[in-house]
DNA sequence: GTCTATAGGCTGATAGAC
DNA sequence: GTCTATCAGCCTATAGAC
């Protein structure tokens, strides 16, 4: 896809008025104004609004999986560190890298077929990544349950902190990691 | 409030359209359709689209809160029982129940400051359960843990559920709850 | 309590000048 | 690449008849 630093700017801003706003309502008036131009220059960068939250989500999840990778190249390797750096990079690209990945979860629903059959494959790679980790944790028995549900649960409990957390506050999301994966590891 | 029989059935309809598409997506065409009746005789019943708003999270919430109540009073008194009656308490309200939870959950931020104003009471009454079932499994010590982290986790797993799980599936939500105490419990 | 008709505003998107 | 000007459609909400 068209990867324009330009466009990638405008993409940044419009990821922060998803998340503030919600996608169905943030207006082309208040994008364009946000990236300090008319509405209707707005459609030279992108071809509709759909195309917006289709890049933002892109971005978002590609992020997150990068993010994850790098991460799980330079932990330790015994499944409890891998747990907790995919716990962390979870929680850093939803609030530090801050924006795209949030939109990505919560307005998935709002792409069109056509967008969600092509950034499927991107999710799923990200997905894989979590299924790796939490195999890994359960073959090493430190974990224990059906692994589907263990990963639905985890990854929920992630996810929802985006509707509590404050990251200006004075846990770190290092501290919130530590207290997922202890709250799930057996002892 | 006003609670005739008529204002509740068109409450429970606006639900399940506030579920399926989202509150700002559905405009106020869809629910009169939904309802039987032409758009103008929607304001006959409700002042406008945020009082519809309001009345489906005060039912969602209210609801909630019954159920779990007569959940706690008929379970075992132990507080493992008492966990997994709240967490399948909680699904039921979301899944069985049907609709009207899931859009306090996920539409709360729809909601003008006086309506949240007025709805945060209830919403702390349910927390409130919560918070005194995770406080006696602490003090048990079946879980460990920040009681803050650990009440937002478990929500959020909960909550999270909305999301993916299919309620015509294999899985019953006492399953789900059975899955989620055990993967929390130090063993 | 429901209807028809419509006001008044905002929406996403386009066309063409610069 | 941005502007101005604008369209056609849809939105919430109201007024008044039945």
């Amino acid at each position: 896809m068209n990867a324009s630093p330009r466009r990638k700017e405008l993409t940044r801003l419009a990821a922060q008025l998803f998340v503030q706003e919600g996608f169905d309502r943030t207006t082309v008036r208040m994008l364009a104004q946000e990236m300090g131009i008319k509405s209707g220059s707005l459609f030279h960068h992108f071809k509709d609004k759909q195309e917006i939250l289709a890049a933002v989500i892109e971005e978002g999840t590609q992020n997150a999986l990068s993010i994850a990778k790098a991460a799980l190249n330079t932990c330790d390797a015994d499944p409890e560190s891998r747990l907790h750096a995919m716990a962390r990079a979870h929680l850093e690209t939803l609030f530090a890298d801050r924006n795209a990945h949030v939109v990505a979860l919560f307005e998935w629903r709002r792409l069109d077929p056509a967008a969600r059959a092509h950034l499927g494959h991107l999710r799923d790679a990200y997905e894989a990544l979590w299924v790796t980790v939490i195999n890994e944790a359960l073959a090493a028995g430190i974990i224990h349950g059906d692994r589907f549900l263990v990963s639905k649960f985890i990854l929920g409990a992630l996810n929802w902190t985006v509707r509590w957390y404050d990251p200006t506050g004075q846990r770190t999301p290092d501290d919130l990691a530590d207290e997922l994966v202890a709250m799930i590891m057996s002892r």
